[in-house]
DNA sequence: TCACTGAGTGAAACAGTTTCGGTTGCTGTT
DNA sequence: AACAGCAACCGAAACTGTTTCACTCAGTGA
């Protein structure tokens, strides 16, 4: 209902200076932009073409464009993103707010001069404040994979508590009892999740938890490295490692197999997984799954209901399933730590001759 | 210059004709819009938001929407994109024609109808056609890491010709004489590059090709499998591997890690990588490695300006370079292949326990 | 005092889309 | 045959957002 005329006509200026403060033009005075914009947030503005209103949403990355360090989660979620928004008739942009936002423009007005009608952020390391921001402003929003105790963020993520429990009851069912946990080392709903369920299983299993099998590290392939050196070097070793992202468990494979650490033979690897790499990996990674596709197309459904009943007063909190997978990468513990250092691999060496 | 009031005086049509025709709006007489068309066609018609042109363009995947299958080419390819668009002031919109177009409609008007000015392509197994299709209308568009014989068709790609042969000659001077050939089975102009450099290395190092060390497989981890399989169970089996995709690669590596062939010692493995999967897996992998993001940032850059210069017409035929990079997975050949089977794994155990 | 300059603004022109109503021609009913 | 009804097609007008141009007005320098 609110148009660049109407909103014009209640305080009694042009319409030229309406569009002007939605475009971030620079010659417009101060106070008269104002209260532009806060009239603006309280009709709740929507961009059109034409007599048409824009039917997109963007997804938004809010400090660092697309990244590719996490494998393939981007695309599995921009897949599931487009799945949602075809059912919808939505176009999605891809945006960088740090890059294109202009700092002196609310979030608001950045999205409008955009014209998208919602977004989807993303949640990186630094960033969380901004997203808070942008749910202060009231535009319709919804963060993915990601938590939040501001009850005005909307998100939606995979809670891996379950699963994650899961696969540390599996190896505590193998007999394992010295149990590592390689953690990423920043305050993250999912890694927090992936945290209680290991202390939970080893508390209900009646095993205390001992502080020098739990790591806090970035999550790189060289952490996994310094992860498995660690822990087999220790006075009382471990003999089995639950990883909370997936380059940490790959680095953890990548330097068993190049110290010829047998696994599952020597060590038990759990792992978690947003893609497929762990088949990429031989053997196959026993890991926590999390659908990234699946996370896409549950928010591009609810970002564009939301829009379009305009019922974005009904907060998202939603959490979908992991699943906990067996592969190849977990074994029953050793019955003595050195009786049979390569039996197994020994099996394999015959088989290929 | 030419707007919809413009094109419907010409035509003696009104402009919410012309508007009816541009979004596919049922109702319109067929003649009238063929008429309307055409004439958009020959002025050359942009899409304009009040009295702004906009800045958008498309990344769309003619078939399939985003792909997850590549592990993150994709994802490096929109970052590099991105960062062309940056310094452009360009948006990005994410488009699956196949999903969105109205099949009665043709390409220019489907993009016209989302808003966007120019297009980056994708290019994958059976829409050549398409492609060639879009090409020939004349909308500005630019084809991504693929190759075309079409004058019309504007591409850029990575050239994977010089490191290719870089790699098998690196093969061949590590005494290698038994070189497998690990091919995509699509007619694909990367694959065939490889496949010229294969066998243009072979043949100036003096040897015959062996019909029995090519194969032709899908690109997936159990082609891989298949193909080590094969490589090894031939009456004189090839010591080294030339995979022409990652997936095929990293399955040749997983199988060899399965049935305990060890990599380089008794296998040298060479692979192409389009991101960091290389590095994923121990030995890291030897391979061709080509630079997605600067793929994007390349086409991004062309695309804008071959879209605000107008000068569409000097066709973009442009190729990056690839580059070979030497890792752990190429090593000598054994002085005889049944001679040590096991050599270089022990000393792996040894450091182990 | 006067000319000039620059910030700020609005009227008007211009861009695209939709709504509403009218024309036209075909079809079914009486 | 006549008429009502309906669907296809299309244009005028209304409405959306943006830019251009001209104007005001305050401040400044000669």
């Amino acid at each position: 209902m609110a148009s660049v005329r109407a909103i014009a006509a209640q305080l009694n200026v042009s319409p030229a200076t309406v569009s002007r403060v939605l475009n971030n033009h620079p010659d417009v005075d101060e106070a008269t932009r104002e209260r532009v914009l806060s009239r603006i947030n309280e009709l709740g503005y929507v961009p059109r073409i034409g007599r048409r209103i824009t039917n997109v949403i963007a997804l938004a990355y809010p400090d660092e464009p697309v990244r590719s360090e996490y494998g393939a989660f981007e695309p599995a979620l921009l897949s599931g993103i487009m799945r949602g928004l075809e059912e919808q008739q939505f176009d999605l942009k891809l945006l960088s707010i740090r890059r294109d936002k202009s700092p002196d423009e609310t979030y608001t007005q950045f999205f409008i001069r955009k014209g998208i009608r919602g977004v989807i952020l993303r949640c990186f390391r630094n960033n969380r404040s901004t997203i808070c921001r942008i749910a202060a402003e009231g535009f319709p929003s919804l963060v993915v994979a990601a938590e939040f105790d501001e009850p005005e963020v909307n998100f939606i993520r995979a809670d891996s508590y379950p699963s994650s429990r899961q696969a540390v009851e599996h190896l505590l069912s193998l007999g394992h009892r010295r149990i590592a946990l390689a953690m990423h080392n920043v305050p993250d709903s999912d890694h927090a999740d992936r945290r209680r369920a290991y202390d939970d299983a080893l508390y209900c299993a009646g095993i205390k938890l001992d502080p020098a099998l739990v790591m806090e590290l970035p999550a790189s392939l060289s952490s996994g490295e310094q992860v498995l050196d660690t822990m087999i070097g220790l006075d009382d070793p471990a003999t089995a490692i639950f990883a909370t992202n997936p380059m940490t468990t790959l680095g953890i494979m990548r330097r068993a197999q190049e110290r010829g650490i047998d696994v599952p033979a020597q060590m038990s690897v759990v792992g978690v997984d947003d893609s497929d790499v762990r088949t990429h990996v031989w053997p196959r990674l026993s890991a926590v799954t999390q659908d990234a596709s699946a996370l896409g197309l549950e928010a591009a459904l609810w970002l564009t209901q939301a829009i379009t009943t305009n019922k974005s007063r009904a907060a998202c909190r939603r959490t979908i399933a992991t699943s906990f997978e067996v592969n190849g990468t977990t074994g029953p513990v050793a019955a003595k730590s050195a009786r049979r250092p390569r039996g197994s691999a020994e099996k394999h060496r015959e088989s290929a001759s």
